[in-house]
DNA sequence: CGAGCTCTATCTACATAGAGCTCGGTGCCGTAGT
């Protein structure tokens, strides 16, 4: 009698015969083991590091279907093609993309074994019949991936993504393995909670690219931006991405820069869906020298050979921004990350942040859900509100106790707060959300105003540390960056301390004579250490 | 919050300053109409 395989041997094996994959890299195989051995699991990995992998190869060894949790209907089509030019593994998907007739096969084919992964969105996990048809199937695995988009969009573009948790417990709760290329620690933390996981294991690998250089030029106007962005295209080989805050910005740029002779394409949301098809595909192909894209150009843009990637505007955040760079030089050979920006920028993402929802209605929606189970479309017609606006002041509601899915409608909880009381709380946590996102801007723009090494300061946002400058950015080349020490502070690197307004908070890192702490309830905020340690800002917290 | 547009006031004819307005990202889904 053989005795069985220890599980990494077994997952390396799998990993070989089903896929061909010669080794698993340690930030894979970690989580690999966690999810086999029923733990969950929140992975941080870049895209082209192996992320789809890390559920891939133990959903071979399961027994039940892997059932997978991702974002968009045509990187869900990428992927599902992917698995399926494999020999002897095979995924199919249940959307609105799909006849009736084509999601029962799906489904009945996950029910034969025949299909070992079955791909879907939020949105119909969401739909109580289809939640019942995919619990039927009894999975053994879920996976959601893209999974910042839970803390992206949850709040106010795709609601569903917030009601994960409660979904994935409707499924029979399975291990859960939640994957994404980017997330900050408050991200990370927006994950476990709304997803419920228990315990997970937390593996952060590869945020440092080697091969990336950065490089960041204050604009004082936008001919000058323009100038910097002719430059690259001048220097730089082929492909690249340019990302432009706006739609407008998007196709008009991608005008300017067609008849200064540089060919160029467009993409944004508001393109029809054919014309974004073919530019994506074009783009993949290598027949799109230059893409001039708003955010939605980059979930599933897996092309290892982009030279580079500018920014016309500052993103809303480092995770937004990561995100985006890291398109660039996925073969490992040398890519760029150019960011031209300016002060001005931040005011459009302060418009995206949103202002103060309306307590009014908030105390209205809370009495309305009082009355008993209504269904969205009811509850519009009772309170006169927009589906997006119901959606985040539902959201909002949902996260102070005083509203709650049952089936396909919403209500209040048995112990839910009175209306007065739901509206104040529902208030006082956009007033906290919209501080962590603000925030976020504003580290984006430390991080463009920094002197200090770039890698290092990125880093520090995502609550790592770099113990050497990066040696790959426009700092380091100056030979001047100041280095971000983690000895140099009253209190250690990533300990626990406390403000009296701002409350608890986690040291990120010291930068010359400042200090970055990430607050649960503000956010990040940077203090002068002379000025902490003469007045006592912070003291230390257990834990 | 800021860009960029239109409108208005000025004060007697053209052009320009300033006020006031609108717009600004990301995608599921289902339904209506060809």
């Amino acid at each position: 009698m053989r005795l069985p395989l220890p599980l990494s041997r077994r997952l390396r094996r799998a990993a070989r015969t089903h896929f061909g994959w010669r080794r698993l890299r340690p930030g894979q195989l970690a989580p690999m083991r966690a999810v086999l051995r029923g733990r969950d699991a929140l992975v941080v990995l870049p895209t082209g590091g192996g992320k789809s992998a890390v559920y891939q190869v133990p959903a071979m060894m399961l027994s039940g279907p892997t059932v997978v949790i991702s974002p968009l209907l045509a990187l869900q089509q990428d992927q599902i093609n992917a698995l399926n030019d494999r020999a002897g593994v095979t995924a199919v998907r249940v959307s609105s993309a799909e006849t009736p007739a084509q999601r029962s096969a799906a489904l009945e084919a996950v029910r034969k074994g025949l299909a070992r992964f079955l791909f879907i969105t939020p949105e119909q996990l969401a739909q109580p019949e289809r939640l019942a048809e995919v619990k039927a199937l009894r999975p053994a695995l879920v996976a959601v991936d893209e999974a910042h988009c839970i803390s992206a969009w949850g709040y106010d573009f795709r609601p569903d993504y917030l009601a994960l948790g409660h979904l994935v417990e409707g499924l029979g709760r399975p291990p859960v393995v939640a994957l994404t290329a980017t997330a900050s620690p408050p991200v990370r933390d927006d994950i476990v909670d709304r997803l419920r996981l228990r315990d997970p294991l937390v593996v952060v690998s590869g945020l440092d690219r080697a091969n990336l250089f950065l490089e960041v030029a204050h604009c004082p106007d936008e001919e000058y931006r323009w100038r910097r962005l002719v430059a690259l295209l001048q220097e730089d080989e082929r492909p690249g991405i340019v990302y432009v805050p706006t739609r407008r910005a998007a196709e008009e740029l991608g005008e300017r820069l067609s008849a200064a002779g540089f060919a160029a394409e467009a993409y944004h949301g508001g393109m029809a869906a054919g014309v974004r098809e073919r530019r994506h595909r074009d783009f993949l192909a290598g027949d799109v020298p230059v893409m001039v894209a708003t955010s939605a150009f980059g979930m599933g843009i897996d092309k290892p050979d982009i030279r580079w990637v500018a920014h016309m505007a500052l993103p809303d955040s480092p995770d937004s921004y990561q995100q985006e760079i890291g398109r660039a030089g996925r073969d490992g050979a040398p890519a760029r990350a150019l960011l031209l920006w300016r002060a001005e920028d931040v005011g459009l993402q302060r418009f995206f942040t949103g202002g103060a929802p309306n307590e009014t209605e908030l105390r209205d929606l809370a009495a309305v859900l009082r009355t008993g189970p209504l269904t969205r479309t009811a509850l519009r017609e009772r309170t006169g509100l927009g589906a997006r606006k119901l959606g985040q002041l539902t959201g909002l509601l949902e996260q102070v106790g005083a509203a709650t899915t049952a089936g396909q409608k919403l209500t209040a909880p048995r112990l839910a707060p009175e209306p007065v009381a739901a509206a104040r709380a529902a208030l006082a946590e956009a007033e906290r959300q919209q501080a962590v996102q603000r925030s976020r801007t504003d580290m984006m723009r430390a991080f463009a105003e920094s002197g200090s090494c770039r890698g290092q300061v990125l880093l520090a946002y995502f609550g790592e540390h770099m113990a050497r400058p990066c040696g790959h950015c426009d700092n380091c080349a100056a030979g001047q960056s100041r280095p971000v020490r983690a000895e140099r502070g009253p209190f250690p690197l990533h300990s626990t301390v406390r403000h009296a307004e701002w409350g608890v908070g986690m040291v990120l890192a010291y930068e010359s004579d400042r200090m970055t702490v990430l607050f649960d309830d503000v956010g990040y905020k940077t203090l002068s250490v002379p000025v902490v340690r003469d007045q006592g800002l912070l003291v230390a917290e257990a834990g």
